[in-house]
DNA sequence: CTAGTCACG
DNA sequence: ACGTACGTGACTAGT
């Protein structure tokens, strides 16, 4: 029989450091649930570790009525905790109760008083006992069969005390923790002690006098004049702190220790509360502990469907020449990575008509041919869950995927861009609430025509629109963009990168000799170590973990030491040679000798592409020195030419469009360029008498008020003064009234309705504009106010890419889409085709969408990516 | 796996 | 009183 081992929680603490050290969190209903979980994955690390055999978690009771009323003085000073944690403790109760895991709490006493009391109850019937928490304050009750488990920053860590631990650390006995305490204070606590004592003074006093009686017994041996008079002065308080520090162990408890042995969880209750918090990780290793249990049950987690294998040509041909145009294909490639250029396949699922066929693929891929009809018919509708995957995969093996009617990532995505549902497992689960136990195929598979029924009721009129003649169609010129993708010269980027590594070389050995050692520039930690320690140079900013030597504070300090403008060239030249001239040259793929990006079509929150693997839209352009990698961008052959072509100013267009701002739709609409009349209007000059100067700052005026202004932002990145900046901000908005209405309107549009949308109706939910939390919701303001800007900018350029592509494919030219970086679509295009493309491009953008302003494209080309000329319209 | 940094629109 | 422009992705160090 094993012993006993009782486990004593700290219910607060740990709530409270798992709530500050993981990001805020929160379930589709708004709940914030990250404390809650970070608490339960520490609760289950600890006991796996520890089996315990009787458990409790202690709370503390009404804050306000304390152990004294000294007590309660110093307490209510205390800062409230902050609203996103308050609800956390009643989910807490309630996950706990699921798990039949026992918690106490007592009128005026805190979870320390609890656990203080019951660790000596159990310390007096000989049992061990286990103190977890999060508050250094439990260290006094360590004791031969109590031991203290304390997180270590965040809540991966777990320190253990005993009292030898203890006495390593602070070299006297736990039970004069306590004593220690009452000299030093501690802030968290509000624990006052004694002003000017830290821990090493507190440490040596009590090391050498034991205790306060004893220390102010013998105040005359005390050495130090200014140490004399602090604790002279602070006796009273030193025993007050003492006392404050001191946990009560012979509380008034009613249940005896052996009340609280562990118990089973009630399964069903906890797979309940999980999922309304949306704790899928915990679902999981539930259900993969115990399918039995909850296999089959209430209809939300699913039995694998039975599946059919395919495994000869002939019952293949037969099974797909069944098909027809009346029945449902739903299709789920199983693949071994998430690149589908650099994939293979591994077999095909099925679902038709709600039965689950496979057609195993391995090395044997003949067998992709028995589908090719079915894959290649147009008139036999098909659901998947990222198509475009499963066209760029098939493309390779020679298969054109056609007829695809539904792609239920893209339906997810308008649904909510917030949501990641990249994952069809995911998003089955939180929109069809099934947990998929194991995440096999052929559950997922069988799933998605639910999935895509679900979800296209979900949306509004609008919302279908966008989906089936925005969305859907781009995904094939996505598709057709990855699957091309655009050359890069090897050579190139091998010159380039020895270019760099000759100059970091020289740059090195004077970073080093400047600062008078080796060390790694690359570490922030010890480059920090060095400017600031070493060399003694101002410290500008702090970060969490240490001094901020980011460009912007090393741009501040570049006059104050000879070091760091080196250090910034350094910095400059490996981000060019690791992320450029390096990384790119393991991106080539072998059989094409081009670079196939990912462009992710679901990803961002206002409706933006984003480019993964490599990315392609942050290839340097603003500084020539990086602005060279472009050159190993290069076309096709001799005689293809690079063209790309850009909108002018989209975002304020789309500004203008949506706030219907007289002033600035004028501007765009006679043409004038909008950082002048910007500058004009808000610094009260003609437009002829704006200078270089007043249009810089104006430029930044305007980016301001995309993003969501404040005087702060603005005074940081134009340099000039808060105030100045607040006055620029009111010029601005008194030019510009239609503005100033907008900015009203779509933040009050958004607190009554939840979201905020672009023209083309595309939403993003924010409820914190309604927050109690100050900055959560001047956060979701700034979002309402740039989202439906950004988002409309991205609406226009995707109805210019599906437009674009139409029409090249239409009159069978051979030009083609590469790229798209927001605002610039890159095409290579067959000299003997250039005119007439330009012209579609051209044509294409300006007249994608009709705005209250035009839309001016600006066209250049050029045999590489660095060497494109303007092209005069 | 996170934090810091820096590349782009 | 408090922290601040919006949207991304990749690399490196250091746990």
């Amino acid at each position: 029989m094993p012993e006993n081992k009782f486990m004593l929680i700290d219910g607060n603490s740990l709530l409270f450091r798992a709530f500050y050290a993981l990001p805020l969190l929160r379930n589709s209903e708004g709940v914030f649930t990250n404390g809650v979980y970070g608490f339960i994955t520490m609760l289950k690390r600890v006991m796996a570790e520890q089996q315990p055999s009787h458990i409790l978690v202690a709370f503390d009771k009404d804050r306000k009525t304390f152990r004294s009323d000294i007590y309660s003085d110093y307490k209510a000073n205390r800062q409230a905790p902050p609203d996103e944690i308050r609800g956390q403790f009643q989910l807490l109760r309630e996950v706990l109760e699921a798990m039949k895991i026992d918690y106490l709490e007592q009128e005026g006493y805190e979870a320390d008083d609890i656990i203080g009391t019951l660790s000596k109850m159990a310390e007096e019937e000989g049992i061990e006992c286990v103190i977890v928490t999060g508050d250094g304050d439990a260290l006094q009750l360590v004791s031969d069969k109590v031991t203290v488990l304390m997180t270590k920053k965040g809540i991966s860590e777990m320190e253990i005390f005993d009292t030898q631990k203890v006495m390593e650390k602070w070299e006297v006995e736990p039970a004069r923790m306590i004593e220690i305490k009452a000299l030093m204070g501690d802030s968290s606590d509000n624990i006052p002690g004694v002003p000017g004592v830290g821990p090493k003074t507190a440490i040596k006093l009590i090391k050498e006098f034991l205790c306060l009686e004893g220390l102010y017994d013998k105040l005359s041996e005390i050495k130090g004049k200014k140490l004399l008079e602090r604790l002279t002065e602070n006796k009273a308080q030193a025993f007050l702190s003492r006392q404050l520090a001191t946990i009560v162990r012979d509380m008034d408890i009613k249940e005896s220790i052996y009340d609280f042995s562990l118990k089973e969880a009630d399964l069903d209750a906890l797979l309940q509360i999980y999922r309304r918090l949306e704790f899928k990780n915990f679902i999981e290793s539930m259900q993969s502990e115990s399918p039995a249990k909850n296999a089959g049950n209430e209809g939300n987690t699913c039995a694998e469907p039975a599946v059919q294998v395919l495994d000869t040509k002939e019952s293949t041909a037969e099974f797909v020449s069944g098909i027809g145009s009346t029945d449902s294909v739903s299709v789920y490639i199983e693949a071994d990575y998430h690149h589908p250029m650099w994939a293979k396949i591994q077999g095909i699922y099925l679902d038709v008509n709600g039965r689950v066929y496979h057609l195993p693929i391995g090395e044997e891929t003949a067998r992709l041919e028995w589908m090719r009809t079915l894959f290649e018919s147009d008139y036999i509708p098909k659901y998947l869950h990222n198509s475009k995957y499963a066209q760029v995969i098939l493309k390779r093996y020679g298969i054109e995927l056609q007829g695809v009617s539904g792609d239920t990532m893209l339906l997810a995505y308008v649904n909510d861009p917030a949501f990641d549902g990249e994952d069809l497992s995911d998003t089955i689960y939180k929109y069809l609430n099934i947990t998929a136990g194991k995440k096999h195929p052929a559950v997922l598979v069988n799933r998605i025509r639910e999935l895509y029924s679900c979800l296209r009721e979900k949306l509004s009129a609008e919302q279908q629109s966008l989906f089936l003649e925005v969305e859907m169609p781009l995904s094939d010129v996505l598709a057709q963009m990855e699957f091309c993708g655009l050359k890069l010269e090897r050579n190139t980027l091998m010159s380039i990168s020895a270019e760099l590594a000759g100059g970091l070389k020289v740059n090195e050995s004077r970073i080093y000799e400047l600062a008078g050692e080796h060390f790694n520039i690359n570490s922030p930690k010890q480059l920090g170590k060095v400017l600031f320690e070493n060399l003694g140079l101002r410290v500008v900013k702090k970060t969490k973990t240490g001094y901020s030597t980011g460009a912007e504070v090393l741009e501040e300090l570049s006059n104050e030491h000879e070091i760091i403008p080196h250090i910034l060239n350094y910095r400059q030249l490996t981000k060019l040679k690791s992320t450029y001239a390096d990384a790119l040259q393991g991106m080539i793929h072998p059989e094409t000798g081009r670079v196939h990006s990912i462009f992710k079509q679901a990803q961002t929150a206002t409706g933006r592409l984003s480019s993964v693997e490599p990315n392609l839209q942050n290839i340097p352009i603003r500084m020539e020195e990086g602005r060279k990698i472009r050159r190993a961008f290069i076309v096709e052959s001799r005689d293809w030419m690079m063209l790309s072509a850009d909108y002018s100013q989209i975002d304020l267009r789309s500004l203008a469009h949506i706030s219907n701002d007289q002033v600035l739709i004028d501007t765009f609409k006679k043409g004038i360029d909008v950082h002048t009349r910007t500058a004009a209007e808000i610094f009260k000059v003609p437009l002829e008498g704006v200078d270089e100067d007043l249009r810089r700052r104006a430029k930044a005026v305007n980016f301001g008020i995309i993003y969501g202004i404040s005087d702060f932002g603005l005074s940081r990145d134009t340099g000039v003064s808060r105030q100045e900046a607040r006055k620029y901000i009111d010029n601005y908005l008194d030019s510009y009234p239609g503005v100033r209405r907008y900015m009203q309107d779509i933040v009050e549009f958004g607190r009554q309705n939840g979201y905020v949308e672009t023209i083309l109706k595309r939403r993003r939910y924010l409820p914190d504009l309604n927050a109690k939390n100050k900055m959560l919701q001047s956060f979701a303001r700034r979002m309402a106010l740039n989202t439906p800007v950004q988002g409309s900018s991205a609406d226009i350029i995707k109805l210019a890419m599906i437009r674009v592509h139409e029409e090249i494919k239409s009159r069978s030219l051979r030009a083609r889409l590469l790229l798209q970086v927001h605002d610039d679509l890159l095409l290579e295009v067959p000299e003997n085709e250039f005119e007439e493309v330009m012209e579609i491009v051209k044509y294409s953008m300006e007249n994608a969408y009709e705005l209250r302003v035009p839309l001016l494209v600006s066209l250049k080309s050029g045999p590489n990516w660095y060497e494109m000329q303007e092209i005069k319209a």
